[in-house]
RNA sequence: CGGGGCGUAGCGCAGUCCGGUUUAGCGCACCUGCUUUGGGAGCAGGGGGUCGCCGGUUCGAAUCCGGCCGCCCCGACCA
């Protein structure tokens, strides 16, 4: 490519719109533009950057058995109506009636698509397993999109559905793909990406993670233990409670006039928070019961996990409803509620308490000295608490901390949540009726790329590795008239092009600063720069992007030399980054 | 949907408070010519704008008032 032909400005300037280093290069360095929000174009050096990660991608999906395939965007709400999701999902599911009244979707994911087209493919166990994936937009209206391409409303998504005979053959495949992912984020130039247990959440299911690469600018929140391998996303993380123990002392009533709150109630009696019990009130849903959540004082509680428990999204409780469920905003206690109308959740940090200070459901007053399981038996403790910074880890003596990271894939090990909706069947070795088993596993494209770039950039561009640099080589031309300097920078290009080499040649008649500015943003690992001075000496001059190594190499053969280099640093990329970090040493 | 910020040329901005020398300006980018040629060159000339949209106030609106739209950030939300 020539870059005097290429499509799409650079800027010198950051446009004012971006917060993230990713979304200011991607926009300086004409690799997309926003259309609406969140919603982009690609101009060629991004598509071919998505275009290199869809490559990997569909590899790596190929060599775990993948069959690709390809399912519409536009879908009648009829598939949706079968799993329920048409009605259960918000309004980030674009929903339009076409030009005969019948309504229809923008796939914002493809299980009732994908359901729909392997149902009739399928009949037997022999056929099973098999995984199928494709590479696709998605539409979803998010309540808020932001940060360039990281979280957007449309989007390409790699997703791919396995389906099963068994339990055991999905959790087999599902490790299977596990591997899989570690090796894509691996070949897109991202080792460090973490693998996080995560919450199933809308998408049902039995067991889930997520593929997260820790940075700063990431919007979702990960425990990350500092001496373990334990990471987990804060909506499923646990930690291991502090147990205080004591010899448990007779319940005792005490006037705390006027003290609402676990702050004021704690100062008032000269206790620390965490010798308390906060109570936290949900609608369970519209007609049914009330739930009243029990933790410790100190700390909160984790929503999702409540979401979890009640099968529906925690809504906290009217006044009106807790005063009629019999309890006292502000002095509520457990003790003597009717569990008929009042479904109780005790946190494990409330079991490992004794002598506790909480509600009487009486204005004006508190308890001293709860015990859960002395004061309210049947009530099993579970885990309903938020992580903080510096608790326990649950498998290990270690500390966790929360960081912040991207999510970049994400894995479900989805049950028959929807082959059994949709009546997915095929006939078992005895001739029974079955329901296939579904995993499904899913990579965003654009994502991926902004969050390379956030890993792999300077001040002046990205720094792409050569999987999926746009060009592997970026050919300068310093002063076109100078002797020699044109015909051996056309040369190179025609040779390099010829030899495969993706080589983008900056044949436009510019100072140096200029175009070794454009390069950096265009961010080809390799540059190859032909000057006069150069020549005189039969030489040329080249540069690595990312490791910012610098050397002259003979003009003969260099085109040969040059491919090499490429082909070397594409089959081992690892290899060839210890060589560079040791000439920067050395 | 709540809170905050912004909307003037492809990009970055000034001008808006306090209406009128502003034919609406500056930098980058772009076009022409000359000089330059190793980290975003210099000089000279040039093109490009319904000042987000609609309505109102006024002799006169980028500027004041009302409504709407869009974009960015924070929050709620998120296979």
């Amino acid at each position: 490519m020539r870059l005097s032909q290429l499509v799409g400005n650079r800027y010198k300037e950051r446009p004012a719109e971006a917060t993230l280093d990713s979304h200011a290069l991607l926009l300086r360095g004409g690799y997309v533009r926003q259309v609406a929000n969140g919603i982009y174009s690609l101009l060629p050096p991004g598509l071919r950057v998505a275009r290199k990660i869809e490559g990997i991608i569909r590899e790596e999906m190929n060599r775990i058995g993948g069959q690709e395939v390809l399912m519409p965007v536009v879908l009648p709400r009829e598939l949706w109506d079968e799993s329920g999701r048409y009605d259960s999902v918000g309004t980030e599911l674009a929903r339009f009636p076409d030009r005969t009244g019948h309504d229809m979707l923008l796939a914002m994911t493809h299980e009732e698509a994908v359901v729909n087209l392997c149902r009739g493919e399928t009949s037997s166990y022999a056929q099973l397993p098999f995984m199928v994936y494709q590479i696709q937009t998605k539409f979803r209206d998010e309540l808020r999109s932001r940060g360039g391409l990281i979280r957007v409303r449309e989007f390409t998504m790699k997703d791919a559905y396995s389906f099963h005979a068994s339990q055991d053959d999905l959790r087999a495949y599902y490790d299977v793909c596990m591997n899989a992912y570690r090796r894509i984020f691996a070949r897109v130039g991202l080792p460090e990406v973490a693998v996080v247990e995560s919450d199933p959440g809308m998408m049902g299911g039995l067991a889930a993670h997520e593929f997260i690469l820790l940075t700063d600018v990431g919007e979702d929140t990960i425990a990350v233990c500092d001496t373990c391998s334990y990471r987990a996303n804060f909506e499923v993380a646990k930690s291991r409670p502090e147990a205080y123990p004591e010899e448990p002392k007779p319940l005792e009533k005490v006037h705390t006039p006027g003290k609402k709150t676990i702050e004021e109630v704690a100062a008032f009696l000269g206790i620390e928070p965490r010798q308390t019990v906060k109570a936290v009130f949900y609608d369970a849903d519209n007609q049914g019961k009330l739930v009243m959540v029990l933790i410790r004082g100190d700390l909160d509680v984790n929503e999702a996990k409540i979401a979890r428990h009640i099968q529906r999204e925690p809504a906290p409780a009217e006044e009106i409803r807790i005063v009629a469920a019999g309890a006292v905003p502000g002095y509520a206690t457990a003790i003597g509620l009717d569990r008929t109308t009042c479904t109780i959740l005790a946190d494990h940090s409330v079991a490992e308490s004794d002598n506790l200070v909480c509600g009487a459901n009486e204005v004006d007053y508190h308890m001293r000295n709860f015990n859960l399981e002395r004061d309210l038996p049947g009530v099993t403790p579970m885990d309903v608490a938020q992580v903080r910074d510096g608790d326990a880890c649950p498998v290990c003596e270690g500390r966790l901390w929360l960081r912040r990271g991207i999510e970049v894939g994400n894995i479900f090990q989805l049950g028959t949540k929807y082959t059994e909706a949709m009546a997915m069947t095929y006939t078992d070795e005895n001739g029974e009726t079955c329901i296939p088993i579904m995993g499904c596993y899913g990579i965003g494209v654009g994502r991926l790329i902004s969050a390379v770039i956030e890993i792999h950039h300077d001040d002046y561009g990205p720094k792409w590795p050569v999987s999926i640099a746009p060009w592997q080589v970026h050919v300068n031309a310093l002063n076109l008239a100078a002797s020699g300097v044109k015909d051996v920078a056309e040369t190179l290009y025609t040779q390099l092009t010829d030899a495969g080499v993706e080589t983008l040649y900056d044949d436009r008649d510019c100072r140096a600063g200029f175009q070794f500015a454009d390069a950096d943003l265009l961010g080809a690992p390799f540059r190859v720069i032909v000057s006069e001075r150069n020549l005189k000496k039969d030489q040329l001059e080249w540069k690595r992007r990312d490791t910012g190594d610098t050397g002259a190499m003979p003009l003969e053969n260099a085109a040969h030399t040059i491919a090499g280099w490429v082909k070397e640093v594409l089959e081992n990329p690892q290899s060839r980054r210890e060589e560079s970090a040791q000439q920067t040493t050395a």
